[in-house]
DNA sequence: TTGAAAGCGCTAACAC
DNA sequence: GTGTTAGCGCTTTCAA
């Protein structure tokens, strides 16, 4: 009855069923060949000693771990965690509330690393050549970053979460950002605005580009030749900051912003500068993240189905692993407008 | 030059280095007894060959893994993802970022573990059974949760966020909630606040357990005997209903909230009624989590250091782990009053 | 269809 | 101090 007791092992689950070990092994890895009475044997005796396979072993032999890693790679260390961060972000437990909703119940666990230093980078290589991760699934950041060359060099399956902003042969899921981008102008449109503008997020990044390039092309169709644009970072300050911007040039009475967070910011700026959402400007952001609630009013967004897309992603490295995925795939899915307060 | 190589192993490196596998195992470990000349040589031999040591042998003699489990225990599944669920909220990210700075470091990674059903936990059970994981970081959210002391029970190596409902003999790193009670109180009498309420969290919980009597007592010490309360669910909307419940009895000049996501509703409610905050409620919430941030006034809060937090459960599980923190321990943080707009 | 036996790469006695 | 050796628990040829 101790609790530290030696767990069975397959030995002695044969020794109960009176069989030798290749063939408990068999019925554990469900392999055909066996007798169904001997298979029935086995099952019980399974079942009586509570026999649960040893991964380590397993995996000394298959050289398969059962385990994937969940990489986020920003570019460096940030100092305030709080601040900034991916962690921070509510979007980080998005995505892991859909990947877990696919691995979980696949007897697989994600693995989570921070990759924010060349050191944790060479480390990340390591454990991969360890035998540690039969797959990878990355979140980067940096447009710069050259880990998904490396993963996809190092030939270790991997799915990223959102475009690389480098052309890489890699699989990956992504939103259509131009589609998104198209919702919020014919929204725009629709609400009676005559002038829009927009900030984008950072045109490094496929995100950003492709944002504004959908919003600019749709409102091109709408009659609108010129929309004026502040580049923005993603973040609630750059998003202050572009807004003071684009007071500056010329009056609009529509905005679209490419992210929650910098839509934030702008709904402070235009009414620190007494313009009324959505009387005076209709402001249409993008993620529909938990900011996009709390914001008073609250914000007119294109949602991202992230929990989906992660549980895709999740899907495409198992099939990657196991060997049926073989090809580099994208999955791109369908963002949808939600209509709030801001316009 | 192939991708595909066999990594090399201890034998190869022994043969490198013109050694026995025994003294590369004791150089890679670290152990004392070699000769400086040979652990040169076999350093030099693990340079050349880029040897990394198989995880999968190792732990299959040492039963260690090396892995601990990052397990969020929730009492059901929620079927919204996103607007349920602790990984939309962005504390679990800081949780994640907390524990991150201290294993990354140390080799060491969290494997992410879901548990929202009676299934799950058996999973994990048997998870640890089959020597997966070297210890346990666990976020319980039900009070209920029978988690904490199958864990104990099994002897697993387990540091929990927050202590438990149910009175457990296990280690875990929790704030002050009274004390952080007590500095909204404070708060809240030095603003000239004459009569004060609250809205608690669940009643059936530590937090909101604490967080109320902690209020009430240091709002004794200030001389208000009696303190109006609403039970709230640390929902928004749950702030918001508590909030109308209050308004219906009596009037007050201060208002401490048990979280933050119910002072958002709080907020919300009070600008309804045509109170101004501060003007003529002055609002503390707790928690300081993005929430605060992203309404406005900003929230003034009770500030929780859950990466410090974080971390230190992480430190803890390691010891424990190794050997050196046998006993069970709780580590309790102090809380800060961060002032804002909202008082 | 089943069993015997050879390792997977490593650590830990134990002998030298 | 260093090498030899016996496994850790499993999968997987290879014979039977």
């Amino acid at each position: 009855m101790s609790t530290d007791q030696a767990p069975p092992t397959l030995e002695h689950v044969a020794k109960v069923a009176g069989v030798s070990r290749a063939t408990v092994s068999r019925v554990v890895n469900g392999i055909r060949n066996v007798d169904p009475e001997l298979r029935e044997a086995v099952e019980r005796a399974i079942e009586q000693t509570g026999y649960v396979p040893n991964r380590a072993a397993r995996s000394l032999v298959t050289r398969r771990t059962g385990a994937v890693a969940l990489v986020v790679s920003e570019p460096t260390k940030h100092t305030d965690a709080f601040a900034g961060g991916v962690f921070a972000d509510p979007f980080f437990g998005r995505v892991v509330s859909g990947v877990l909703s696919v691995l979980g119940p696949m007897d697989v666990n994600p693995v989570l690393m921070l990759v924010d230093s060349e050191k944790a980078r060479a480390q990340l290589i390591n454990r991969l050549r360890q035998d540690r991760f039969d797959g990878v699934l990355l979140i980067s950041i940096d447009p710069r970053d050259p880990l998904p060359a490396q993963l996809t060099q190092a030939g270790v399956p991997t799915v990223m979460f959102a475009r690389p902003a480098r052309s890489t042969p890699i699989s990956y899921v992504d939103v259509a950002h131009e589609d998104g981008a198209r919702l919020a102008a014919d929204h725009l449109v629709a609400r009676g605005c005559k002038q829009v503008a927009t900030i984008s997020g950072p045109l490094d990044t496929p995100a950003g580009q492709d944002r504004l390039s959908g919003f600019r092309s749709a409102m091109a169709r709408h009659g609108q030749a010129y929309v004026p644009s502040a580049e923005g970072d993603f973040t609630q300050t750059g998003g202050e900051r572009a807004t003071e911007m684009l007071l500056l040039t010329q009056p609009f009475d529509g905005l679209f912003v490419a992210n929650d967070l910098m839509a934030m910011g702008a709904l402070d700026v235009l009414r620190k500068h007494g313009k009324r959402v959505p009387e005076d400007v209709s402001v249409v952001g993008f993620d529909d993240s938990g900011a996009a609630l709390s914001c008073r009013p609250q914000l007119t967004t294109i949602r991202q189905p992230v929990e989906d897309m992660a549980a895709e992603m999740a899907r495409l490295v198992v099939d990657r692993i196991s060997g049926e995925g073989q090809r580099v795939t994208s999955v791109i899915f369908e963002p949808a407008l939600v209509v709030r307060g801001s316009s």
